[in-house]
Order: C-alpha cells, then structure tokens, then sequence
DNA sequence: ATAATATCGATAACAAAGTATCGATATGTC
DNA sequence: GACATATCGATACTTTGTTATCGATATTAT
C-alpha cells in the first residue's frame, strides 16, 4: 500500500478533534457526508482519508464508528507514545508555545528550552531556560529528536545546525527563514508569510466580487 | 491568464526573502537554477512561478533581474499597499503576535488588539488593549478587513462570528479550531496540529531508514 | 567570426489530489 | 417480506501541480 498523502494527513487532526467532539456528546457513529458539510470538503475526499487509517471501514447507511476513528486517528498520529522536543528562543512566541497546554494532546512533550540570555523569566511556567551552549549535551543524554527554533531570522541556521550536530533528526521552524538542512532531517516551515500571502489573495478576490 | 496556483503563491514570499538578500548583497541577476537549488525545487518550478509574476521574463545565460523580481513579487504580494487587521485575544501568543515587527514589511498592520479582560499589560510595546465590545464600532469605523484570532479555542467561533457580523472579510485564525465562516468570507486557520502531523510523520520515515 | 554553454520559454509527459459515478449493502418503513 | 434510502467502497475521470524535453538565444571564450 502506497503511504497517506500529505493533504490528507494534515485533515486528520481536524477530524480527530470533531471526532472528539462528537464522542463526548455521546454520539456513536457519523458518516463521511457529515464529517464533509463540517468542514466544506467533498464526501469522497473523507471516505478516502479514513480508509487509510480505518480498519473495518464505515458500515452503509450509518456511517463509521466514531470510537473506533477516534483510536484508529490517535494511533496512527502518534499520540499515544510521546515525543519529546526541545526549544530554542524563548522570546514571546517561543513562551507562548512552552506554555501552550495543548501539545500534550498532540504527543509532543517540549522537555527543556533554551536561548543565550539565560536571565529571561517566563512568568506563568517558571520553568527554567538554560544556556544554549547545554543544548548538544541534553539532546544527546535524553536522546531527544525533536526540535523547536523560535529565534530571530539571523540566528535560525545556526540554531539548526547546532541541534542537527547534537543528533536533532526533525526541526520545527518558527523563525521567518527557510533553513538549509541535509536530506536525512525532517523540516517544517512555518511560514507566516506564505499563509498571509494566502489569505490576502483569498480577500482580494472577495473585495473585487463585491 | 488564469489565476496563480496556491502552491505558486505561497513560495512567491520565500522566493522573495531570498532576493531582498541578494540585491542587499548588490547581486543584480539570478537564474531559476541557483534559486531552485537553494529551495530544493526544480528550475522549472522556479521559472513558471516567476513567470506568473514577472513582466519581462528571464534572460538566456544570465537569468533573471533581482531589483526587478523584487519588486514585482512585492507589488504581486500587496506589500505595498498595507492592510489594516485587528487581533483578538491578548495571550501569549497574540501578544507575541502584537510585538512582531515583520508584518510590516508584509503589508500587514495590526491597528488595535482587544481582550475580554482588558486588565492584561503587555510589557515592551504597551500597546492599548481594547474590550472586545468595542470591535464592533472601530472595525466600522476605519473599515477593517483583517481579522486574527489568538483566543483559545472555546471562544474561538465566537470572536469569529462577532468580526464577520461587524464586517471582517478575512479571518487569520491561530486558535486550534477549524471554524465556520461563509463562503464570502476568506478564511486562514493555522493548525499547528496538521504541521505537527506532517513533521512527525516524516521523522518516523526518517527513523525507519536509520 | 565561430563555437561552446548556460539559460530561457513553451510544450508535452507525468504524478498527485480531488470529484463523479455506480453497484452493493445495512437499516428502517410499508 | 418487499421496497426505499443512506451510506459505503471501488473504479474511472478531471483537475492541479510537477518534471522532462527541446529549440531558441544571450554571453563568453577561442
């Protein structure tokens, strides 16, 4: 079997978190035209996307197992067996993500962060920043595989490669640069300026209709 | 001419960053090649997305004109022209979003934040931080399109709505929901979870090989 | 001048993602 | 029990995006 398609992979969690939804509500099943009209998507693009990940499939005329994709989802993101991350820059946006509750549910476990000021006091948290300079060693003694840049623009590939030399294999980069990385890393990134492009288009095309 | 793809669009802001490097390094020309290779893409990607963008084209054996791209990638992205947005929810992250100086450069301005507690202080910009009753009148008044949503999740359909009714057309949506808009309302919703999805899958992949 | 080469644009082939269609099958109704 | 219906999965088709190919053209070197 061929592996899950990007796009389908991302609508995945969105479903789960309807699914959750759902399963706390008490309901049981729901069928692919339910989960479509939710988020404006074609019925077959959802039947498609759960198969890949459903075992038994969805029954005719009631639809699937909400319990059942709610697991089956869980599973196949890897939110049962957690991963852990470690970040670097904690300016606003990289508080912002240490402090975010959600991750958990994500399976992603941010173990230590760190920046070159080690004076910056994280208010709600308090957990500790350490100097940059213990990163390579942490990252290697907890063998950690993830990590999270939120430095500036200028210090980013640095940052990056820094943790690829201490064994880092999957970077997630907030900072508004895209980072050269070997083939054998994974790299996402965030690029606020490519969806802001995406959305500005969207409203130029609204304004002219109207 | 049909419209550029989405895919086109969003590597228009990456290409861009790249170009404003080079012109500040006084580089005058650059082929589709050496931009593709910094990127990992495919010339021929590279040459159509300009081609979408650019009016005299490339040059055989020397490329393309920097200072000319340059400019045209930002007329194209409306960074000329800047928006004005409002943002709802003063946490951490809206903070952190309120203290970005980038968007400027991204035609985006953000005009006034709002809360429902208005008691929050944000401590380096000390910007005003407006109860979310007044949004309604100041998006009217100065005719805002943009709206940013960093409010958690729960509140999240409910801010949505109140922009639309007050005349938001276009929603930036950073709080782990998909909402619900209509259909001539743009709409953008950063869903760390589907990144997250993306990144840990290839991780898994590259694990696997190892 | 001529030749070699890097690059372009255009066209065509290919790949990936989304959508439509259709027969099969549970469920509920008459 | 027969019939209508919502839904499924499979297959085929369409659209969108990427990659390969190729002739044309500036630039540089001989």
């Amino acid at each position: 079997m061929e592996g899950i398609s990007k796009e389908s992979l991302q609508r995945l969690p969105t479903y789960l978190r309807y699914l959750n939804e759902l399963h706390l509500n008490g309901i049981e099943s729901v069928s692919s035209t339910t989960i479509a009209d939710r988020f404006k998507l074609n019925p077959v693009t959802v039947r498609k996307d759960l198969a890949f990940i459903s075992e038994d499939g969805g029954k005719p005329k009631t639809g699937f197992s909400v319990a059942d994709l709610v697991a089956e989802i869980s599973e196949f993101l890897g939110y049962n067996n957690t991963q852990d991350a470690v970040l670097v820059g904690v300016g606003k946006l990289g508080s912002a993500l240490l402090g975010y509750k959600g991750f958990s549910n994500y399976g992603l476990n941010i173990v230590a962060s760190f920046d070159c000021k080690t004076d910056i006091q994280i208010d709600s948290t308090k957990r500790e920043i350490n100097n940059i300079s213990m990163l390579p060693d942490l990252v290697k003694r907890l063998g950690v595989n993830i990590g999270i840049i939120t430095v500036p623009a200028e210090s980013a590939q640095a940052v990056c490669d820094l943790m690829i030399n201490s064994g880092i294999k999957a970077i997630w980069n907030f900072s508004p640069t895209h980072l050269i990385t070997p083939d054998n890393i994974a790299i996402k990134n965030e690029d606020m300026a490519a969806s802001l492009a995406v959305l500005s288009q969207r409203l130029t095309a609204i304004l002219k209709n109207e």
